[in-house]
RNA sequence: GCGCCUGUGGUGAAAUUGGCAGACACGCUGGAUUUAGGUUCCAGUCCGAAAGGGUGCAGGUUCAAGUCCUGUCAGGCGCACCA
């Protein structure tokens, strides 16, 4: 019999769906296990060879786990929402709606063809209106607990999606998504308060498992810095407060330097004597982009303010404020005190414009020459309270000076920034708000929702900055819930980030009509215990939902602080070249090609050999063949299997050892390497010609979670058991079944390997250097030296030592 | 500048965490089966005749280092005028 992946697979694919055994159970007895995969957006490519690596990994471990008695939720869904689809839609005259349901349907069907077990009973779609009601839902509870609001600001706007963006979504200056230039426009927005949870973001990733690289950088992207707050006093009377992180230097501070948003510059525009020579600078600065504004090692610019200044609140010092984009608006006051002794950019900026440096902390070279930044190592001086305490001392010191004087307090920061959370395009979420006349912003009462999308012909992007929404005029005018007056709808929609920020929450009851999930539901599933994505989502969708989870969880919506109990990532698979799959590079391979030619399985098996799962790893199309082979080799065991239901004595510590060594490594993600395992089991099999029944079950077993079609037709071709294999309990190994009565151990002279010895496995160090000394081939190198030291490991080697 | 990761045969990679470097696979070489081979099977395959030498480079710790420490080079990722 030969193997034929193509009827082998559908018509597993088939029983299985029919036996309807990857549904998750609402009610059981088993423990729980909740595995999840970030779900797709349905773009119009169909999938990449990406989707599948992370998704048969869980697929694995989900397997294997419902093998081992757990009642497993493994769902899958379509985050459908997204620009992709509408520009698409624009451009080709069909609806989005419809745009969306054709890539549903083939991204679908490639994902079953591939075999992997969702739950697809419990299929969601974020533009599904009875999803997205719970999505606006959410909406009103962070509005009605103040954590949504509405605000005139400078936003990141996309010159080419026509949109603004969070800052999460720039990068270098540019749109993450599109690569067009991101200018600054001051637009009325709707944000999210995600600054309020900034400590507990950072706090609880102390009870989450995590790999070190994912909190590291979320870490840093909330970027929490402790310092202080000084209030310094203008010559007008006005208070001028600064955060610093080294309140030590204040007595180094020699100028000052405002944002060129700062409102001070308003409020004394009658005193400034340069006022126009100022506003020119502010009105530069505006219209730089954001890429020009923080482009590195740039020049520094700035004007000085005439005709007020501003005095040290510790020496009474007078010293003259300056206005400068190096110093941004939206971090701490928008306004900084300049220690050009003790820091770079204060240093650039003091060399250009001719200010003073006044040394304050004494340990590096001469501050005139460069910036001396070091805070470990450093003594205080010409800083008189100050003057000879270190660095550490210095700055608490300062700071109990500061909060007894009144004129100072210990603040912390952090780079976070609250969520820019409204979009101008179509195809989004709508926010459930009106804008009435008389009552201002209203939220539309929970028991109007879901507030649909209008259906209408056109909803191309509009360069005025207002959403397509605005012009459709039946669906804008409205009345206000509150006073039942004439009122407009919110005509911006919600970004990407929104209907994926809760999915996981609307897989445990996916068609609950009363909540977004039932408190039974929600109390039994969560939290998710693994969690596998992209790397790329780390400081996006991964906090944001982090962020929502918590809000949830205050608000006593869900059962637990914390999302997921576990995250991993997996590396991205580049191109046969080694770089980045990509259209312009030519090198994007198609996963039905993989699938058509070599079938599911050997995609599978291809795809979790290619490398360490977590890492980076190239495409070798020359592998394919190896995993196929396996396969083959796999299938053509039948042909050669004993009715023998038992394992032969002689393999049974290769057998044991491949269970455990398979067992561990899918816990560990090192897929790889279980299977190889695998590979090296089979090679100790075809070595002896054949294959007992009670071997060829167990191998099918551990086999399958891996390649589960052809398992599972083996499994049925060779009476190995009831039911499918997909169903069979797990194995388990038995340690004192692992190991060989006799073992090799090597034998070294000065940590060169000289012999190797056949021992007993519980061979003592006694014995084990006698019968290393007798060896002929030691004895060449012992000959005439005298023994230092004798090293004995058990089980590995002997390590002789001599002079 | 800050944070993180990687560097091992011709190739993708392993190495029980300090104990035989190169498992497993691809490729290649030779042989067998076959009318044929882009099939299957068997043998070989880090370099070197050998002694020996080998994990980006230079040191160090250790009986023993791919693994730990110091320095350095190269590549990648994230953040970045965050005071």
């Amino acid at each position: 019999m030969k193997y034929e992946h193509k009827p082998i697979e559908q018509r597993w694919q088939q029983a299985w769906e029919e036996a309807g055994i990857y549904h998750a159970e609402a009610h059981s007895d088993k423990p729980k296990f909740y595995a999840l995969i970030e779900f797709p957006y349905p773009s119009g490519q169909g999938l990449h060879v990406g989707h599948p690596r992370s998704y048969t990994a869980l697929d694995i471990i989900s397997r294997k786990r419902r093998m081992q008695g757990y009642n497993v939720l493994y769902p899958i869904g379509w985050d459908a929402f997204g620009l992709p689809t509408e520009n698409f839609a624009i451009k080709n005259h069909i609806h989005p709606i419809e745009v969306t349901r054709k890539n549903v349907a083939r991204f679908k069907s490639q994902l079953q063809a591939l075999g992997i077990s969702f739950d697809w009973s419990r299929e969601v779609n974020t533009t599904d209106p009875s999803y997205y009601k719970w999505t606006q839902w959410i909406f009103l509870q962070l509005y009605k607990h103040g954590l949504a609001y509405k605000k005139e600001m400078a936003v990141n706007w996309c010159t080419s999606c026509k949109c603004v963006l969070a800052n999460e979504e720039v990068v270098n200056g540019v749109c993450e998504r599109c690569h067009s230039e991101v200018v600054r426009r001051v637009k009325s927005q709707w944000m999210l308060k995600i600054t309020e949870y900034a400590q507990r973001l950072i706090d609880d990733l102390e009870m989450v498992d995590y790999p070190d690289r994912v909190k590291a950088q979320q870490i840093n992207w909330i970027g929490r810095s402790t310092g202080a707050e000084v209030d310094f006093t203008t010559t007008t009377g006005d208070t001028l407060t600064v955060y610093t992180t080294r309140p030590d230097t204040l007595f180094g501070a020699t100028y000052m330097v405002i944002s060129p948003e700062h409102p001070m510059i308003e409020k004394l525009s009658g005193v400034i004597e340069n006022r126009e020579e100022v506003r020119s600078y502010q009105e530069a600065a505006s219209k730089k982009s954001d890429f020009e504004r923080t482009e590195m090692a740039k020049e520094k610019t700035g004007v000085c303010i005439k005709g007020v200044s501003a005095v040290n609140p510790v020496n009474g010092r007078e010293i003259p404020i300056f206005v400068s984009d190096y110093v941004l608006v939206s971090y701490g006051t928008g306004a900084i005190m300049a220690v050009p002794a003790h820091d770079t950019r204060d240093w650039d900026f003091a060399k250009k414009f001719g200010l003073p440096i006044i040394e304050v902390v004494q340990g590096g070279e001469d501050v005139q020459q460069a910036a001396f930044t070091d805070c470990a190592t450093g003594v205080l001086v010409n800083s008189d309270f100050l003057n000879g305490l270190s660095v550490e001392k210095a700055k608490a010191r300062m700071i109990e000076e500061l909060e007894k004087t009144g004129k100072g307090r210990a603040k912390v920061n952090y780079k976070l920034r609250d969520w820019v959370f409204s979009r101008q395009r179509y195809w989004g979420e709508p926010i459930p708000i009106v804008h009435c006349p008389c009552c201002g912003t209203v939220p539309l009462p929970e028991t109007e929702l879901p507030l649909k999308l209008p259906e209408v012909e056109s909803y191309e992007p509009t360069d005025t900055g207002e959403s397509p929404l605005a012009a459709m005029t039946d669906w804008v005018n409205t009345t206000c819930p509150k006073c039942g007056g004439p009122a407009k709808r919110e005509t911006d929609t919600m970004p990407q980030w929104a209907g994926s920020s809760w999915y996981f929450l609307r897989y445990m009851d996916p068609h609950n009509d009363q909540a977004l999930a039932s408190k039974e539901a929600l109390a039994y599933w969560s939290p998710v215990d693994w969690y596998n994505g992209g790397m790329e989502h780390t400081t996006l969708h991964l906090l944001y939902s982090r962020f929502w989870h918590k809000f949830l969880y205050d608000i006593g919506v869900v059962p637990t602080p914390e999302p997921y109990a576990k995250r991993t990532s997996h590396g991205m698979i580049l191109g046969e070249n080694g770089e980045k799959m990509s259209k312009s590079r030519g090198n994007v391979v198609n996963p039905d090609d993989i699938v058509n030619e070599y079938g599911a399985d050997t995609m599978r098996m291809f795809e979790m050999f290619l490398g360490d799962f977590e890492n980076a790893a190239p495409w070798k199309s020359s592998s394919i063949k190896g995993c196929r082979r396996f396969i083959e080799r796999y299938f053509n065991l039948l042909s050669v299997m004993t009715p023998e239901e038992t394992i032969r004595p002689e393999m049974e510590a290769v057998m044991h050892r491949a269970i455990k060594k398979v067992s561990d490594d899918v816990e560990g993600l090192k897929f790889n390497t279980a299977i190889a395992a695998l590979m090296a089991l089979i090679n100790d099999l075809t070595d002896t010609g054949s294959v007992t029944r009670g071997e060829l079950r167990v191998f099918t077993i551990l086999l399958s979670p891996f390649a589960p079609h052809v398992a599972e037709e083996v499994w049925h071709e060779g009476k190995l058991g009831e039911g499918f294999a997909a169903q069979a309990p797990w194995p388990v190994y038995d340690e004192s079944k692992c190991v060989e009565d006799t073992i090799e151990i090597v034998v070294q002279v000065n940590g060169k390997v000289r012999d190797k010895l056949t021992v007993p496995a519980d061979i003592e160090q006694a014995a084990a250097l006698e019968q290393a000394k007798k060896s002929a081939k030691v004895q060449v190198f012992l000959d005439g030296k005298t023994i230092v030291k004798e090293i004995y490991i058990k089980g590995k080697l002997v390590n002789i030592v001599v002079k």
